[in-house]
RNA sequence: GCGGCUGUAGCUCAGCUGGUCCAGAGCGCCUGACUGUGGCUCAGGAGGUCGUGGGUUCGAAUCCCAUCAGCCGCCCCA
């Protein structure tokens, strides 16, 4: 029986583990730079978590979560994001209790029951942040420099962001009816998921790609001019702040989130470099969400971005040469009597901190030079009859070709030596 | 969940109006060209259930059906 991963999974294999390593590293020096923790979560919770803060009509919630029951009669879900178990674990751990705002970051797998297609996965991976306890505008526009910063760090230049506000409790509400209102006459009109849309969440009808509900819906009521006072103060202090921070974006008043737990402040970092999936990383602020988790009222704000598809960019660019892993020496054995000597001379090298290998499949010295070569050693030792018989090593120096016999007892500090650069 | 395209050696692909294809190329890999020496060159070699399972046919990698997987668009978003 030949077996194969779970369909919409990925191995993740040694050719670009590298790169992965690259686009995470690059994340946490930002993190501590930003002054962002890292807070690791379980990859499982109570399914509940999930539906009660991102809303049990989400699409994610409704039909993508990878749910189950437990031997102890539990119903769980593997994480569809991140966002809801850090604030869980920001209330459960009473991280308020430490004073001011809580700057935390995470690296996590994310798990949606979803068709496949590039850049769109059932365990894909991302990296996120969470400010928790400030709802002043200038950590979303902390937040979003951080994201905006991690991009131009790695490089991609091909992308926007796009902003909206989302408004809170007090406008949504005013504004949902007016959408209701002006979309009534119509309503027949509009394809069968904005019929729903209409009765469960109004205004995601407004970012529906059809050409018809556009149309329908072009004059609708806009909700930038319906933000209440605290919001639209709000959302114009972060555009200045962006401005003033040289951060480019675009006000697009038909971006909504996916998830109902947003207010105010929503983002998104879209890539032409990506297909239909072209959204890079989104995020947004979400004053109501620790109190809906059991917290006290507490304001927060924060942003994920997707691994898989920072890489699928990073390759698209031609960002993504990873430079090569080399050794620095390979110890080369003639014979089954110079294996020993030779494990034990890989033994030492690495103790001593550097990077040794050496053949395991009984090649030729001509076969273990190649391999030797093609593992960028930049000293190669060898070790052969005549060697043992003297109680040397041959040393050569794999650029310059240059190679002399070395008492064993001396070979390390001789090839620390020949490795300085300034020796070169 | 809907519509469409694709699936041949480790990789990239050719072959596909059915029959010298008991399947080929390049790259990679292995061996050899002074039986102790690399990166170039040359010569050999290993490696394939032609995604899988059925069917049509005297005969299928080539046609049909199903299934699995990937991809494109929709949807959704990371």
């Amino acid at each position: 029986m030949r077996y194969q991963r779970p369909r919409g999974t990925n191995d993740i294999l040694p050719d670009d583990t590298p790169l992965w390593n690259r686009v995470e590293e690059t994340f946490r020096t930002l993190c501590k730079h930003y002054g962002y923790h890292e807070i690791r979560t379980p990859i499982f919770e109570d399914t509940d978590l999930f539906t009660r803060s991102m809303g049990e009509h989400t699409d994610v919630v409704s039909k993508e979560m990878y749910t189950f029951t437990d031997r102890g009669g539990r119903l769980i879900t593997l994480k569809p994001e991140g966002t809801a178990p850090v604030v869980r674990a920001y209330v459960e751990n009473n991280l308020a209790a430490q004073g001011g705002v809580s700057k935390l970051y995470y690296i996590t797998p994310i798990f949606r029951y979803e068709r496949p297609q590039a850049g769109r996965y059932r365990q894909a991976h991302q990296l996120g942040v969470e400010a928790i306890g400030s709802q002043h505008p200038a950590l979303d526009a902390e937040v979003i420099a951080l994201a905006m910063h991690f991009y131009r760090e790695m490089g991609i230049t091909r992308l926007s962001l796009v902003l909206n506000s989302v408004g809170c409790p007090v406008c949504r509400p005013v504004y949902r009816e007016r959408l209701r209102e002006f979309a009534k006459p119509f309503v027949h009109e509009l394809c069968d998921a904005c019929q729903t849309r209409f009765d469960l969440n109004p205004l995601r009808m407004l970012d529906c790609k059809r050409e018809r509900c556009r149309t329908l819906l072009h004059d609708a009521p806009d909700i930038i001019e319906s933000l209440c006072e605290e919001c639209r103060t709000h959302f114009d202090a972060l555009r200045a702040y962006l401005d003033a921070l040289q951060i480019p974006y675009v006000v697009d008043k038909h971006l909504v989130r996916g998830f109902d737990y947003y207010t105010k402040t929503a983002f998104e970092i879209v890539s032409d470099a990506l297909g239909a999936q072209n959204a890079l990383g989104g995020g947004g602020r979400y004053d109501g969400l620790v109190e809906e988790i059991g917290g006290p009222p507490t304001p927060g704000i924060g942003f994920a971005l997707g691994i898989e598809r920072a890489i699928i960019v990073l390759k698209e660019l031609g960002l993504a040469q990873a430079k090569r892993e080399t050794v620095d020496v390979f110890v080369a054995a003639l014979g089954e009597d110079a294996t020993l000597p030779a494990l034990q001379l890989l033994q030492a090298l690495r103790e001593a901190g550097m990077s040794a290998e050496m053949d395991y499949q009984r090649r030729s010295l001509k076969g273990q030079m190649k391999l030797a070569d093609r593992l960028g050693s930049r000293i190669t030792l060898m070790l052969g009859e005549e060697e043992l018989a003297q109680g040397v090593v041959t040393l050569r120096d794999m650029v310059t070709k240059e190679q002399r016999f070395v008492p064993v007892d001396d070979v390390v500090p001789q090839v620390i030596r020949a490795l300085q650069p300034e020796h070169a």
